[in-house]
RNA sequence: GGGCGUUUAGCUCAGUUGGUUAGAGCGUUCGGAUCACACCCGAGAGGUCGCAGGUUCGAGUCCUGCAACGCCCA
C-alpha cells in the first residue's frame, strides 16, 4: 500500500504551471528578445511528424535529443530557432480520412468528389491535426510554436510549386511509363518504403505453351511444348514473350562449379544442403539440359508459341533472364507486370501489354477475361487452362508478397505514367545549363554525395555516411506523381492534339511556332515562345491511340503566371490530376519554412557559367545591420544541426541536402544526428499492432516528463537499436497501458534532485547570508565538490558538442546522486546543525594542510553558500535534459536564495527563468588533484568502517540478535600525514563512519580479536570479539590474504617479464611497481593480523 | 547476395587513443523506519567480455575467420 500522503516529487503538479510560464516569457521564440547578446544562430528543424499519427516513442526520444540540444545552446547563448511543424503525409492521411467516410457514411472518394474529400481532409487536420504540437508541449519541448508550418500550408505550397517549376525548366523532371508499386484499393503508385513484404501461402502454377510448327521439320525431337512456371497464372494473359537461357549448358557448369567450390568450404551443417543442390543440378543436365538446348536453337530461330487462353503468337526469345538451374529453365515474360520483365522487354523490343485497370480488374486487352477481378481472373485462367490439359501440375509453396502499408493490400506492379525527378549525370551541356547544379556537380545526386563527402554535411554517429552516399550512388531517378488528391499538385497541363492538327491551331502556333517535335522526352523541358521567357516550359512526345498520331503537350506554368492556367483550361487543357510525394515537399522543409522563396533572389541568372557564383549567396543579407532586411531564412539558414531516424536518411536527409543545395546553393544542415532504434524487450519493433508500443503520453502520466526524458537521454549511446523491455499495466479507472520499469531510473533520478533540494538544502538556509567566499580557503570537502563539479561541467560540454547524450545524463547522474547527494550533503550536515557560525574568512590559509582547523561543525555559512552554489550550477546543467523539475527547484531557490555567488567564481546575475539562464562556464582553477586524492582516502576510511560494521552485522542476525547502529570502537593506523587529515576531519568522518571512538595514530594500539580493512596508507581495525566468532574473522581475514596474493603473483609475474619492464611505457611500468608493493605491504599487514589473531 | 550493426553480470547497457583487481541501473542477498529522499540509506554476491586463431611485453578493446541475432539495400 503506498502512503495515502507521498512527499515524492509530484510531476503532474508542476508541469503545466511551468510551461506556462516558459509561455508567457516568449522564452521559446526566435530571435534574441531577451536582452542577451544572441549572435550566432542555432536552428534546428523538427522531422515533421505525420499530421494523422500520434508521438510515439521514437519521436518522444527524437524530440528529446533535439529539445537538449536547443536548450543548451539557448543557455549557452545563441541565437535559438527550433522550427516545428507537421507533415500533410499524403497517402496516410488520405487512407484515413477515406476510412473514416467509409465506415460512417458508406461513401467513396469517388462518390464525394475530389474538391469534397480534400475539404474533408483539412476539416478533419484542423480538428485533430493539434494533437502533435499538444503532445510535444507535455514533453517540454521549446519549439517556437508561434512559426508553427505545415507541409501544406501556402509557404510550402509556394517553395513546392517554384522547385518543381525550376525542375522542369532545367530539364530534370520528366513523364514517362514506369513499373510502379500499385495499390489497388487506394488506386494509386505507392513507393518502395510504403511496401512491406510478408510471406504468404501461395501455389506454384506450372503451364505447357504449345510451340508453333512443331509438327513440320525435325518432327519427333523437337519439344512440342514449352514448360514454364508461375505464381500469378493471370498474367499469362499479358504475355508477350517465353524466355530460354542463350547458353543453358554453360550456365549449369559455371553453376556447378560455384556449387563445388562452396562445399569444400561449407561448414558440416551446411554440406548436406550444398550436396543436395549439386545433385539436383546434375540430375538437370541429364534430364533438362537436352531440351534447353533445343528450345535455345529453336528461338534463334525466331520459333514462336502460340500463347494459350489468347491465342496469340508470341516469340520465343533468348535472354539470361531464364535461368537454366531454376524451375523448368524457362521464363514467361509478361513486362507490363514484372519488373524483370519489363527489362528483358526493353531489351528485345517487346509489345508491352497491360491487362490490369487501375481498381485490379482486367482490361479490354484480356480477352474473355475482361472486367474480372485479378483474383477472380486467376481461378479461370486456371480452370480454362486445365480443360485444354496444359496444366502440368500446381505445388503448394510460400511466396514473398509486397503488401501497401496504408490499405494492407497486395501490392501489383503496374505500368502507369508517373512524374520523375532525375537524379543522375546529365550530359555535360545540359548541366552546364543548370544554374541549382552547384560546385559543377554533374547531376543532384552527386551534387548530394560531395557534399557528404567534401564534410559539409557529417553524419553521428559517422557510419551512416555509407548508407547515404551508397543510396544516392545509384542514382535512380525519383517518382514524385501519386494517384492522389490530398498534396500539392503537379503544376503542369495536358492536352493531346491530333498531330495533324496541331500546326493548324492558332493557339499552339502562338505559342510554338514551327518547331519540330521530338518523340524522345530527354531533354524537353524547352522554353516555348519568346513572349512568355521564362513562363512557361512545354514537354511534348507523341503518343499513338487508335492507330492515330497524337501529340501530347505538357505545359508547366511558371508560379506568377496564373492567368495563363485559365487560358490553358480554355483551349482544352487539363492540370495533372496527380499530386506530388509527400516528401517532395518534406524535401524542401528546411529552406521553405524560413521563407524561401520570397526571402530570397537567385544569385546570378541561368546559364552565366560557374565561376561568378558566390560561395555564400545569403551573406549579403545576414550582414545587413536593417533588422527588417534580415529574414529567418538569412538568419538561420543553413540550419546547424537534424536530429531523425536511419530509416529516412535516404528518403527524406538525401533529398534536402539536394534540394537545399539546387534552391538555395548551400546544404540545409552541418551536422546530421542519427539516434536508435526503440524495440522492445525481445528486439521486436514497437508498433500498435503487435501491441509492444509504448505511447510516451501513458510515460508522462505514469512517471513524468523529465522521467521520460532523462532515461531516454540516458539511453542514447550510439548503438543502433535500444532494447526496452515493455509491460502492460492496469490502471484503476480499467485501462490497460503499457509501460517499462525502465522509466523508473529517470523517476527516482528527478524525485533524488527534488528532494536534495527543497528537502534539504532549501531547508537548511535559516540564516543564509551570502559573503565574499575565495574558493582555494574553503574546506576540504567544499573544495572536493567544486572540483568535481568542474570534472562534470567538463565531461558534459564534451559529450554534448559530441552528441554523447548518455555520457552526459551519466555524468550528472553520478555527480548529482553519488557526490552532491550521497557524500557531499551528508559531510555538511555537521556543519549545518553546529551551534554558533565561526566567523568567516577569519584565519583561514590556502594550503591544504592548515585550512580549516576548524571541525566543530560551526561554519554553516559557507556551507550554505557552496550547497547553494553547487545546485546553481547543477540545475543549469541538468536543465536541458529535465527542464520541468529543474525549473520548480530554481523558482523556489530564487525565493529563499536570490544571490549564489562566491567571488572569484562565476557570479550570475539574478536570472528569472532556468530556461533562459546562462550555461555555466568551466573555471579550471576549482580541479584540484591534491584535494580529490586527500577526500578518497576519507571515503576510504569511512567506508572501511562501514564494511566491516556490515560484516559484524551479518554475523549477529545469523545469530538471531540485534544489529548494531554504530562500532563500538575504531582504531586507525597511519602515517602522520594521514593521521592528520583524519584528526582534522573527525567530526564527520565518525558520524559517516558510524562509530562511537575513533583513535588515529601511527603507533595507536591495535585492539584485540579485531577485523582488519588494509590500506596502503592505513590500516583500519574495529574489536569485534564480543560478537563474532573469531574462527570466522580468520576465514574472512584469510580469504582475502588469498585474492591479495593471487593479484600480486600476476603482477610481479608481469614486473618480471623483461620485455615488459624494456617496451612497455614507463608510466605503467612505474605504476606496476607501485602497486606490487602496496600488495605486498597489504599482504605483510594481514599476515601479520592472522598471526595475532590465534 | 551486398552493406551496416550487435554479442560484456539474471535483465538493459557503459567501457573513447590497447595498460589498476572489467563498471552502472534494475533484479537478487544481508542490514536499516536515522529528523531530504523507502522513488531511500549502508554492505555484499554475481562476469573464463559469443567461439577459434593471430598481432603485442600486454587484448573486452586491434586483425582474420566462424556462429547467432538484428537493421538496411537488392
Amino acid at each position: 500500500m503506498p502512503p495515502i500522503e507521498s512527499k515524492s516529487y509530484d510531476p503532474a503538479s508542476i508541469e503545466k504551471q511551468i510551461f506556462a510560464m516558459w509561455e508567457s516569457r516568449k522564452a521559446f521564440e526566435a530571435g534574441p528578445q531577451d536582452g542577451r547578446d544572441r549572435k550566432d544562430p542555432f536552428c534546428m528543424v523538427i522531422p515533421p511528424p505525420n499530421v494523422t499519427g500520434a508521438l510515439h516513442l521514437g519521436h518522444a526520444l527524437n524530440n528529446t535529443l533535439q529539445d537538449i540540444l536547443i536548450r543548451h545552446k539557448r543557455m549557452a547563448g545563441f541565437n535559438t530557432f527550433w522550427l516545428v511543424g507537421t507533415d500533410h503525409a499524403g497517402i496516410a492521411t488520405q487512407a484515413v480520412v477515406e476510412k473514416t467516410i467509409r465506415q460512417s457514411e458508406g461513401k467513396s472518394r469517388h462518390d464525394l468528389g475530389r474538391e469534397e474529400l480534400v475539404k474533408r481532409i483539412w476539416e478533419w487536420k484542423e480538428k485533430f491535426g493539434g494533437r502533435i504540437v499538444e503532445q510535444l508541449k507535455l514533453m517540454g519541448c521549446s519549439c517556437d510554436y508561434s512559426k508553427e508550418r505545415f507541409t501544406l500550408d501556402d509557404g510550402c505550397a509556394k517553395a513546392v510549386r517554384e522547385t518543381f517549376f525550376k525542375l522542369f525548366r532545367d530539364g530534370l523532371i520528366y513523364r514517362g511509363k514506369r513499373l510502379v508499386n500499385w495499390d489497388t484499393q487506394l488506386q494509386t503508385a505507392v513507393a518502395d518504403d510504403e511496401v512491406y513484404h510478408e510471406t504468404v501461402k501461395g501455389h506454384f502454377y506450372h503451364f505447357k505453351y504449345p510451340i508453333v510448327g512443331t509438327g513440320n521439320g525435325e518432327q519427333g525431337t523437337e519439344p512440342t511444348h514449352v514448360h514454364i512456371a508461375t505464381t500469378r497464372p493471370e498474367t499469362m494473359l499479358a504475355d508477350t514473350a517465353v524466355a530460354v537461357h542463350p547458353d543453358p549448358a554453360a550456365a549449369m557448369d559455371k553453376s556447378l562449379a560455384e556449387l563445388r567450390a562452396k562445399l569444400k568450404e561449407a561448414s558440416d551443417k551446411d554440406r548436406a544442403d550444398v550436396q543436395a543442390s549439386i545433385d539436383d543440378l546434375l540430375e538437370r543436365q541429364k534430364s533438362l539440359l537436352p531440351t534447353l538446348v533445343k528450345l535455345r536453337d529453336m528461338a534463334k530461330a525466331n520459333r514462336k508459341i502460340m500463347l494459350p487462353l489468347m491465342n496469340r503468337e508470341i516469340p520465343l526469345i533468348c535472354d539470361e533472364w531464364a535461368d537454366p538451374t531454376l524451375g523448368t529453365g524457362c521464363v514467361k515474360i509478361t513486362p507490363a507486370h514484372d519488373a524483370n520483365d519489363y527489362e528483358v522487354g526493353r531489351r528485345h523490343d517487346l509489345p508491352i501489354i497491360n491487362v490490369m485497370t487501375p481498381d485490379g480488374r482486367v482490361t479490354d486487352e484480356g480477352g474473355a477475361y475482361k472486367g474480372m477481378k485479378f483474383a477472380d481472373a486467376r481461378k479461370k485462367v486456371v480452370e480454362d487452362m486445365e480443360a485444354l490439359g496444359l496444366v502440368e501440375k500446381i505445388e503448394d509453396r510460400m511466396i514473398d508478397l509486397g503488401h501497401s502499408d496504408r490499405s494492407k493490400s497486395p501490392i501489383e506492379p503496374y505500368l502507369s505514367d508517373q512524374w520523375f525527378v532525375r537524379m543522375g549525370d546529365l550530359e555535360p551541356e545540359h548541366a552546364a545549363k543548370i544554374n541549382g547544379l552547384r560546385h559543377k556537380a554533374p547531376g543532384l545526386a552527386q551534387m548530394a554525395i560531395d557534399a557528404v563527402k567534401r564534410g559539409d554535411v557529417k553524419f553521428h554517429p559517422a557510419r551512416y555516411e555509407n548508407s547515404y552516399i551508397d543510396w544516392l550512388g545509384e542514382k535512380r531517378d525519383w517518382c514524385i506523381s501519386r494517384q492522389l488528391w490530398w498534396g500539392h499538385r503537379i503544376p503542369v497541363w495536358h492536352a493531346l492534339v491530333l498531330r495533324k492538327e496541331v500546326l493548324e491551331d492558332p493557339f499552339h502556333k502562338e505559342l510554338i511556332g514551327d518547331q519540330e517535335f521530338s518523340t524522345d522526352s530527354n531533354w524537353n523541358g524547352r522554353q516555348v515562345s519568346s513572349k512568355y521567357e521564362g513562363q512557361l516550359f512545354l514537354q511534348v512526345r507523341s503518343v499513338e491511340v487508335d492507330a492515330k498520331e497524337y501529340i501530347e503537350f505538357n505545359y508547366c506554368v511558371a508560379p506568377n503566371f496564373s492567368e495563363f492556367e485559365a487560358k490553358l483550361e480554355a483551349a482544352g487543357f487539363q492540370q495533372d490530376p496527380d499530386v506530388l510525394d509527400t516528401w517532395f515537399s518534406s524535401a524542401l522543409w528546411p529552406h521553405s519554412t524560413l521563407g524561401w522563396p520570397d526571402a530570397f533572389t537567385e544569385p546570378r541568372p541561368l546559364g552565366s557559367g560557374f565561376d561568378s557564383m558566390p560561395k555564400n549567396p545569403l551573406a549579403d543579407a545576414r550582414g545587413s545591420e536593417n533588422p527588417s532586411h534580415g529574414s529567418l531564412l538569412s538568419n538561420y539558414y543553413p540550419t546547424q544541426v537534424l536530429s531523425t531516424a536511419r530509416e529516412i536518411i535516404t528518403l527524406w536527409v538525401a533529398r534536402m541536402v539536394l534540394t537545399g543545395l539546387y534552391n538555395i546553393g548551400e546544404i540545409p544542415f552541418h551536422d546530421v544526428y542519427i539516434h536508435s532504434v526503440i524495440q522492445d524487450g525481445q528486439g521486436r519493433k514497437m508498433s500498435k499492432s503487435a501491441g509492444n508500443g509504448v505511447d510516451p503520453a501513458d510515460i508522462i502520466e505514469e512517471y513524468g516528463a523529465d522521467a521520460l526524458r532523462f532515461t531516454l537521454a540516458d539511453l542514447s549511446t550510439e548503438t543502433q537499436d535500444i532494447r526496452m523491455p515493455v509491460k502492460p499495466k492496469k490502471l484503476p479507472d480499467g485501462r490497460t497501458i503499457n509501460i517499462s520499469e525502465k522509466f523508473e531510473k529517470g523517476r527516482n533520478f528527478c524525485n533524488k534532485l527534488w528532494q536534495a533540494s527543497t528537502g534539504f538544502v532549501m531547508r537548511n538556509l535559516e540564516g543564509y547570508a551570502p559573503k565574499p567566499l575565495e574558493a582555494v580557503a574553503l574546506r576540504l570537502e567544499d573544495r572536493w565538490i567544486l572540483s568535481r563539479m568542474t570534472a562534470c561541467q567538463e565531461t558534459v560540454d564534451a559529450a554534448l558538442e559530441k552528441f554523447r547524450f548518455a555520457e552526459a545524463a551519466g555524468a550528472l547522474y553520478r555527480f548529482m546522486w553519488d557526490e552532491y547527494c550521497s557524500w557531499y550533503i551528508e559531510m555538511t550536515k555537521s556543519r549545518l546543525q553546529g551551534s554558533e557560525p565561526r566567523p568567516l574568512g577569519s584565519g583561514f590559509d590556502s594550503t591544504l594542510q592548515n585550512p580549516l582547523a576548524d571541525t566543530r561543525g560551526s561554519d554553516r555559512h559557507s556551507a550554505q553558500q557552496v550547497l547553494v552554489f553547487v545546485l546553481d550550477r547543477l540545475l543549469r546543467m541538468l536543465h536541458p535534459f529535465i527542464p520541468f523539475v529543474t525549473e520548480g527547484v530554481w523558482q523556489e531557490l530564487n525565493n529563499v536564495a536570490p544571490s549564489r555567488g562566491l567571488t572569484t567564481l562565476f557570479d550570475a546575475a539574478a536570472e528569472p527563468a532556468l530556461i533562459t539562464a546562462q550555461w555555466p562556464t568551466i573555471d579550471a582553477k576549482l580541479r584540484s588533484n591534491a584535494v580529490e586524492s586527500e577526500m578518497d582516502r576519507l571515503h576510504n576510511l569511512i567506508k572501511s568502517v562501514r564494511d566491516i560494521r556490515a560484516d559484524v552485522n551479518d554475523y549477529r542476525g545469523k545469530a538471531k540478535q540485534p544489529s548494531l547502529r554504530t562500532l563500538a570502537k575504531v582504531v586507525i593506523r597511519a602515517d602522520a600525514d594521514t593521521t592528520a587529515l583524519i584528526e582534522r576531519y573527525r567530526a564527520f568522518v565518525m558520524p559517516l563512519a558510524g562509530c562511537d571512538t575513533l583513535e588515529v595514530g601511527a603507533s595507536a594500539a591495535k585492539p584485540a580479536g579485531a577485523m582488519s580493512r588494509v590500506h596502503p596508507t592505513m590500516q583500519v581495525y574495529a574489536p569485534v570479539a564480543d560478537y563474532v566468532d573469531l574462527g570466522e574473522v580468520k576465514k574472512a581475514e584469510s580469504a582475502k590474504l588469498e585474492e591479495l596474493r593471487s593479484v600480486l603473483v600476476r603482477e610481479t609475474a608481469k614486473m618480471s617479464n623483461e620485455d615488459f619492464v624494456k617496451r612497455a611505457d614507463p608510466g605503467v611500468v612505474a605504476q606496476s611497481k607501485q602497486r606490487a608493493a602496496d600488495l605486498s605491504s597489504q599482504i605483510l599487514l594481514i599476515e601479520q593480523h592472522l598471526a595475532e589473531l590465534s
